[in-house]
DNA sequence: ATGAGTAAGTTCCCTTAGGAAACTGAACTT
DNA sequence: AAGTTCAGTTTCCTAAGGGAACTTACTCAT
């Protein structure tokens, strides 16, 4: 398919993409952060093919979004980690989450509930600004150049 | 390729995926978002082939999450622009943007930067509980099974 | 009115990526 | 000795992406 490289763009979401945006490799990041972390359980239970999923998991390990870790050495089995770019990546899937129950679930509600340590309570995540606190989505913000912007 | 179909799984990450997962989609937001909203525009600033892009163009119409629209009777001119769930898609844009910023923008720094309305600052976005309002990373969380949970 | 230009796609061909299933290797189990 | 498990790799086939040319419908300058 000779895809066109994100990596090189001057573009945040275009370099985040190019290392998440592989179709799968979200809903592995997904079963590794709830815990399905070996290469079997994963194949099982998201119905990916093998080859799709060795690929994506070198991938994930090279960017070092996951950290491939032996837990027996004989026989050798490994198992695989979030590091921590990894799991801040995880924040981008509480948000897709958010969306998809908003969007997507329909009469039969969210598949799953979301708890939140520090007040107990079932929730979901809202984006605020990172300076007031106050809410910031998407329509709230005005785009500029930054230092890093193409010549 | 025969691509496993996301959007039947009872998962809003999946599902999520199943709309704006594809190779280019989050790409073609982002354009519509910034105000690049015609068919030859996004095709020269993103590279993408015409035939790719008509066919996402088409599916996220399908999906609610553009609007075509004709600004033009004669001749017959169309442009797209975000519903109320392509907007609200918007904050996942921002949230790759501010791991692509923190993880991959190097020595350049972030190619652009946010303003926000309510407090004119440059600022990035930070997940908050939506009940108590403190941060809420992914790992300060509980996953429970909800009612629209599988069998 | 003729020819050039523009916007928004389509169509065609070629390459490459994904899916399915079988195969491999190294150890453990009975 | 035979069967099982884990973690992949290999092979074959089909479908998706890229590139470039083509189409349609109109406007504008000459």
């Amino acid at each position: 398919m000779q895809r066109t490289d994100f990596g090189g763009m001057a573009c945040s979401i275009a370099r985040t993409l190019d290392v998440i945006g592989e179709p799968w490799s979200p809903l592995i990041l997904r079963n590794i952060y709830v815990g399905i972390t070996r290469f079997d359980q994963m194949q099982q239970t998201l119905g990916i093919s093998r080859k799709v999923l060795a690929e994506r998991l070198r991938w994930l390990v090279d960017h070092e979004i996951l950290e491939r870790r032996e837990y027996s050495t004989r026989p050798p089995r490994h198992e695989y980690a979030l590091t921590e770019r990894g799991t801040e990546l995880c924040d981008l899937l509480m948000v897709m989450v958010r969306w998809g129950d908003r969007w997507l679930a329909g009469e039969a509600g969210p598949p799953v509930l979301y708890r939140h340590h520090a007040c107990g309570q079932i929730s979901h995540v809202e984006l605020n600004c990172s300076v007031c606190g106050k809410p910031m989505p998407a329509t709230s913000i005005d785009v500029l150049p930054g230092p890093g912007a193409a010549a």
